[in-house]
RNA sequence: GCCCGGGUGGUGGAAUCGGUAGACACGAGGGACUUAAAAUCCCUUGCCUAUUCAAACGGCGUGCGGGUUCAAUUCCCGCCCCGGGCACCA
């Protein structure tokens, strides 16, 4: 019998072994290579790994394992976006700093990694909170605000009136309350560090096409900024001024009836004293203002608004006045906060101009020519003709458009829903953001040679509602010591969605000193050729690093516009009840105590072939299925049993079978498929043995799937140097070929046999095998097929 | 409401340039070994059907209803359900 399974030897010994040698750092490898990039989302030091890392980041190793094998560099870094909540109120709970929780966390996950066994490149790591990372963050962040990419503008925040301080979106919940108090969140004004991602909102759409991303991926980021073609028209008002509108439908101008103005409109309250039923006026301002997000967008709801007595607005096509109103179904954040309505051609004006008796007047023909009522049933919102607008009738929507806004003086323009990206947090444990105020207030970057401008000790970080840093007497003596009296420090950090922006351009030269990354590291590495994430950061985090490179593209500093060539979601692991892990459900699998008793290699093979990865299903978590995987490595451990001197010639060409799936399985992050080839391939090798060559090609084909396994296998067999190193098999298409195959045999369309001939046989071989098959001859009879369908190696089908 | 996924055995899933549906694994049932259990090994396992056990050379079957085709899980049309994202976006 050979010697059992025992995992926790075999994987702490090679772990250790790999790590002596140097194994996977790339420093170490030959330069001449070709290289590949393969990046996996750095983890949040929560403190523990769970199963979700495991599938993040074990199974992306098989891929890379197997990348080194066919002979590729590949750099795969692993570091820790550790800036964040989580810390700050951990270090509240226990009354310590946020650095001490934060770097104790990261050590122990350290060991965690470790633990997976995984051909990490440590020599490559970075952290968001690691001084020489950050210093880089901040001179960014420089360069954006000297660019004018960052600015201070208003920004609408959630603001807690109870709390007295702003809140992230994520800790606001679902209905709109605050997550530590339970109260109404407002939308609040208020003075922000923005970025102007804005500007970039073209590109990042534009630019999606030349990517090898799925479809469904570019479609959200589509979605996500929102892009919609229009115009800019200016209606003139009776009391002189001119309202922007923008509207994607110019070519419907003729039939505006009415124009709308949000309520927050600066337009309505400069207007207070000219619009003669005020009171009604500020009244409905003031629901509006009080009103939740949720309501406000609630679009089932009955259209409310009111009409400004006293102002008019005329129509710049036609000429004709038409009434003025508010109402909160237009919104202020939202193109210029001002529209033209057409109810015979918007659902929305229609609802609200049914309501308020406003005139409907139909102006499009649908696009066969013929005419629906738009104005007794519902309205119309398909492309057609013009007709009821003078010179253009008859013209073509798409036509239209053009043509109308030209002669009234408007603009083609797009609108975005994307708004700019708000950056700076009221809270301790970030990056501080590197400005100072000159004695007149002005905003000052703090110069190159000043960063990293460091996190101040001396703080008290419990929610007080102003900004930590406020607090700090270092950091206001720090600013006037460096730039003189009456200097003062900006006090807000960052999002942490920027430090995790940019951090697969430190991983590629993380002790370079005088840049962030050189320009020939990414030469060598950029852009990334492959991304492994979660579909939970398709439009935040993968929108923004996008930007944040083409935004260093534009000012010069990095040589691609897109960071990522190829991006892979993946899917989400489920407790063993179907349900999402959670504490509070008691459902969680601690990747620890799985590895403690059956082994890495076990838990990441089960985590491989419990479904296709990079499609965003979501797998339960299965206790017998991850025994099996064990039972499979328990077989595989004693298969040198079944060495054989003559192997038959089936079993040689099952290998090369198996050879072939598994690699192309692997190309396709198919890991599912590939373990069961190998598997079909265990199950015939015990039976009918194998010779020590074909023994040692499994081993290496299965190398990226079990790691520390076929380490140990490999280096019993006495064979030199680590398994790891060895060139990956390549199949022999000669082997690999069938010397006969099973095909089906229909009557009629309907399966009734099969027969077993050569793949490439003709028709007039499979039909004598037919004959020869005395099941199908009786069940054909003495009927002579009329057609005979036969497409070899897959079918035969006979019609009588 | 709009956009994107997805519906295949008891379970995870396999098979889509249309060509033997259910690979592989789990679970379940039966058997061997054992004083016994665990482990291991072997066999069976989509559903229905003969007035008894057993079950095909029978029938049905990939969410539902149509269609195209010699042949449909796969293509087309019309629906239903589940998951995710966005939402009075002009």
């Amino acid at each position: 019998m050979h010697k059992k399974f025992d995992h926790k030897e075999i994987e702490g010994k090679w772990q250790k072994h790999w790590k002596e040698n140097g194994n996977y750092d790339l420093n170490k490898r030959d330069d001449s290579k070709e290289k590949e990039y393969v990046l996996v989302e750095w983890p949040y030091p929560s403190g523990n790994l769970h199963i979700g890392h495991w599938y993040a980041f074990a199974v992306p190793d098989i891929y890379v394992r197997y990348r080194r094998m066919i002979g590729t560099q590949v750099l795969y870094p692993m570091g820790f976006d550790a800036f964040g909540l989580p810390a700050e109120n951990a270090a509240i709970k226990r009354n310590n700093n946020p650095r001490e929780w934060t770097e104790q966390n990261i050590e122990y996950m350290k060991g965690q990694l470790n633990s997976m066994g995984n051909a990490f490149s440590w020599d490559k790591t970075t952290s968001s909170t690691d001084p020489e990372y950050f210093k880089w963050t901040q001179w960014m962040f420089t360069e954006f605000f000297k660019n004018n990419i960052a600015y201070r503008g208003e920004g609408v925040v959630n603001w807690c009136p109870s709390c007295n301080t702003v809140i992230a979106n994520e800790q606001v919940q679902a209905d709109g309350t605050c997550e530590r108090c339970d109260n109404l969140i407002e939308k609040k004004k208020m003075p922000q560090w923005m970025i102007r991602i804005t500007d970039f909102a073209d590109e990042l759409i534009d630019d999606l096409e030349g990517l090898d991303w799925a479809e469904h991926i570019k479609d959200a980021q589509r979605n996500w900024i929102g892009r919609s073609e229009g115009a800019l028209i200016d209606f003139k008002l009776s009391l002189g001024e001119q309202v922007t509108v923008f509207t994607t439908r110019p070519d419907t101008l003729f039939g505006a009836t009415y124009m709308v103005l949000a309520p927050e409109h600066e337009l309505v309250h400069k207007y207070r004293d000219k619009i003669k039923n005020w009171s009604d006026v500020e009244i409905y301002i003031t629901a509006t203002r009080q009103k939740a997000e949720q309501d406000r967008l609630d679009n089932t709801k009955e259209k409310t608004g009111v009409k400004l007595e006293g102002i008019t607005a005329t129509n710049p096509a036609t000429g004709e006045e038409i009434p003025v109103y508010i109402a909160d179904y237009v919104l202020a954040s939202y193109g210029t906060g001002a529209i033209m309505a057409v109810p015979a051609h918007d659902e929305r004006d229609h609802a609200f101009a049914q309501k308020f008796g406003i005139d409907i007047k139909q102006v499009i023909y649908q696009d066969d020519g013929t005419f629906r009522d738009s104005v007794n049933l519902s309205a119309n919102i398909g492309q057609g003709k013009l007709k009821n607008s003078g010179e253009f009738d008859g013209m073509d929507s798409e036509e239209a458009k053009e043509a109308i806004t030209i002669k009234v003086g408007g603009k083609l323009t797009n609108t975005y829903r994307l708004r700019d990206w708000s950056i700076g947090r009221q809270r301790y444990w970030g990056v501080p953001i590197p400005i100072v105020y000159d004695p007149e207030g002005n905003a000052r970057p703090v110069p190159l040679e000043h960063l990293p401008w460091k996190l101040p000790e001396d703080v008290d970080f419990k929610p007080t509602g102003v900004p930590p840093l406020s607090k700090s007497q270092e950091l206001k003596e720090r600013t006037e010591k460096i730039f003189g009296a009456g200097w003062t420090p900006e006090v807000e950090t960052m999002d942490t969605f920027v430090d995790s922006s940019w951090y697969y351009l430190r991983y590629i030269d993380n002790k370079n000193d005088k840049e962030f990354s050189s320009k020939k590291a990414q030469k060598t590495w950029l852009p990334v050729d492959l991304y492994f994430g979660g579909a939970e950061h398709t439009t935040m985090h993968l929108l923004y690093s996008r930007f944040w490179q083409k935004a260093l593209h534009r000012l010069g500093h990095v040589e691609h516009k897109e960071p990522y060539t190829r991006r892979i979601n993946r899917g989400l692991i489920l407790g063993p009840d179907g349900n999402k892990m959670s504490k509070s459900k008691g459902n969680v699998i601690d990747p620890d105590e799985q590895v403690e008793r059956v082994g890495a290699d076990t838990v990441k093979m089960y985590l491989a072939f419990m479904g296709p990865y990079g499609e965003t299903a979501n797998y339960p978590w299965d206790m017998g299925g991850i025994a099996g995987q064990r039972r499979f490595l328990e077989r595989v451990n004693g298969l040198i049993e079944h060495i054989t001197d003559n192997e038959d010639k089936d079993m040689t060409a099952l290998l090369h079978k198996t050879i072939r799936k598994v690699t192309n399985d692997i190309q396709n992050f198919k890991f599912n498929t590939a373990i069961s080839a190998m598997m079909i391939f265990l199950n015939q090798a015990e039976k009918t043995g194998l010779c020590r060559e074909s023994y040692l090609l499994f081993l290496k084909l299965l190398a990226p799937f079990a790691p520390h396994l076929t380490e140990e296998l490999w280096y019993e067999a006495e064979e030199k140097g680590s398994i790891h190193q060895q060139t990956f098999p390549e199949f022999d298409p000669g082997l690999a070929k069938d010397e006969m195959v099973t095909i089906g045999v229909q009557i009629n369309g309907k399966m009734r046999g099969e027969i077993t001939i050569a793949p490439g046989a003709d028709e007039e071989t499979a039909l004598t095998a037919v004959r020869n098959n005395d099941s199908l001859q009786a069940k054909l009879g003495e009927n002579k097929p009329k057609r005979v369908i036969y497409v070899p190696g897959r079918i035969l089908n006979l019609i009588v």
